[in-house]
DNA sequence: ACTTGACCTGGAGCGCACTCCAGGTCCCAT
DNA sequence: ATGGGACCTGGAGTGCGCTCCAGGTCAAGT
């Protein structure tokens, strides 16, 4: 039996949540969250479930799980407990797409950190040796930076 | 003195970084590319320093910096080398916020994670109790899965 | 002379995930 | 009874980053 106490409101979960009334709405016409009760009002009321619910959406959007595909995992959540194994499988997939991803992501920070490093290295010339060339009308050696290092380019 | 073998058609350097003419020609529009030298026939060639840049650029998006800040980032590679420190800061900016959402992700997945154990509790908990329920016209006990923990709400 | 393939242009269109808005209802406190 | 605040609806609009297209040029091969 719930009472008042068990529900939230709208703008409850938009706080827990930080995300607006808009995307809530929007979350429920998508089909991530089911059609929730309403208060005799007309305003909706969100169960624990549903928070639950949307606790696990919110980290599978934050790791760039498209809306669609959320949308495939409510309807597994909303057919019954019989499609866990389902589900299951559906989060390891995302699993181990997010640590591809995150790969990735280090791969390129690596490089740009090797970016990073070159600049510095050029700047570490440029202070002992000559100070700076800044005549006002500028435009000068284009090709400087490329005399620097061969396998930059790649 | 540059030959022809000193340029990239645009084919070899979309290929080279994995992105179409179109997208090429955007980055180009965009600002991200100088305007680019074209053979008599006015198709483009690129130097050995697009490339380069190009690859850096590539880095910078698959790490989501938006398009704006790439353009801001070539407007100070085409400003001159006395823009080095400005682009260092740029570039360490970055990496921190990719530190950052690194890091978020991680969390993400942690709580993912967390998801898929409790839902191998489930399972491991029906497979040598309970069979399953799978009566023909379902709609059964549709709030069992709150009453295994409580803490799972946030 | 003709075809093919690589590339050109300007501009329209697309997919995604929201985000905004006008106009309305309901309830509560002054 | 009036005002304010929280929320409602349907539908249009936004921003981003491409992506596609029609119609054209150019150079090389057959």
């Amino acid at each position: 039996m719930l009472t008042d106490m068990d529900y939230y409101t709208p703008g409850q979960m938009a706080e827990r949540f930080d995300l607006t009334l808009d995307t809530l709405r929007y979350y429920e016409k998508a089909g991530l969250l089911r059609q929730v009760e309403r208060a005799p009002s007309g305003h909706r009321r969100y169960r624990a479930d549903d928070a639950e619910l949307l606790h696990l959406i919110r980290c599978l959007r934050d790791t760039d799980m498209p809306i669609a595909r959320l949308r495939e995992f409510a309807e597994l959540v909303r057919a019954g407990d019989h499609t866990i194994p389902e589900r299951v499988e559906v989060l390891q997939s995302h699993q181990r797409r997010l640590d591809e991803h995150i790969a990735e992501l280090r791969v390129r920070q690596a490089a740009i950190q090797h970016k990073i490093e070159y600049y510095l290295g050029v700047l570490a010339e440029n202070g002992h040796r000559a100070p700076e060339d800044d005549s006002p009308i500028g435009h000068t050696h284009p090709t400087d930076h490329t005399s620097r290092s061969v396998e930059e380019a790649l």
